[in-house]
DNA sequence: GAAATTTAGTAGGATGTCCTAGTATCTGAC
DNA sequence: GTCAGATACTAGGACATCCTACTAAATTTC
């Protein structure tokens, strides 16, 4: 006969399950998937974002400056205006000032007059915003891309399901 | 033959797809699809929450608040306790002492002492507070949750796949 | 060509998230 | 019973995102 054992800590029910129920419950069957597969997609953010900014803390930057440099390093000059940086990567004009702001400061770039346009500013990798792509890639690799705890299957699903949602919202 | 029509603006590239070129072309292919998906559930969660928020915006509530609402709508007594709330929600302890700041701010919800814990303290939903859960309710589902835009095998497969995640991510 | 419109970028502000630290209270070990 | 450690909450701060408003420069219109 197995030992008595420590009381095992009840799990919690699952957040998302328990409000489908409720949305059920309260005859709201028609918006019930829909709810869940958003509160689904707003955790799963929270889940990997949290997985990508610990790995990315040793080098001082946060995702969305890493972005910024990866869209850069990528560039064959290594430079590009502040606004295809926000098409890019698809976030306000202003959260690309909040960044570069916060890389330029850091050495990682550096601003500079656009050569026709000018209203327009580039931005330009330095050679240790470079190194400092590189080294952050190796790592988010290592440690968060190439296992991210879905099967191989489910990660092509999430991707093949969520272009056609970037589709139709306009992305591309 | 048709008309001379106006150039059609050449559509961006999908930069998820992009990124992905990139990161096989640099010999990450372990870590592609990976990044891919990361990805791209950063670009939903931008997305859905975008749609929420305009839809939650006449309401005067983000949906952070509004989720703390629907928490206590759904409970017994309309009341929990803040650490609750956080659990539930799996934010940290201080965003809920934002959000049910801002709330109380508005009437919706109300502080109160706990009754047998004096280190805690219930927040209870006021009239106004539920009123406005349902009206809000009614008009997400409306809105965002019967239609997200994926098709109703997408929406059930997203919720299965990242349940798993959630799952593996300690959520239950 | 001059005026109107559009576009690029920044400034300031609101909100949400997390973290660390600090206070008050409860629990459990001795 | 006491005291150490755990737990509940708030305060203050760092970042990210968005929005509106503003300036400067390019483009379009007439």
């Amino acid at each position: 006969m197995a030992p008595m054992s420590a009381p095992v800590p009840r799990l919690a029910a699952d957040p998302i399950a328990e409000a489908h129920r409720q949305w059920v419950a309260h005859g709201w069957e028609s918006a019930a998937d829909g709810m869940a597969a958003i509160t689904s997609l707003m955790r799963a953010h929270q889940i990997f974002l949290a997985r990508v900014e610990t790995v990315l803390r040793p080098f001082d930057v946060s995702f969305a400056r890493y972005e910024v440099l990866m869209l850069l390093h990528f560039s064959k000059r290594g430079a590009l205006p502040m606004r295809t940086i926000g098409s890019r990567l698809q976030v306000h004009q202003t959260s690309v000032t909040n960044a570069v702001d916060r890389l330029e400061a850091a050495h990682l770039v550096q601003r500079l007059p656009h050569p026709t346009d000018r209203r327009a500013t580039l931005v330009e990798l330095t050679r240790s915003g470079r190194a400092l792509a590189e080294k952050a890639t190796a790592a988010l690799n290592a440690e968060v891309f190439t296992d991210t705890g879905l099967s191989p299957r489910a990660v092509n699903d999430v991707v093949k399901t969520l272009s056609q949602l970037r589709r139709s919202a306009g992305d591309f």
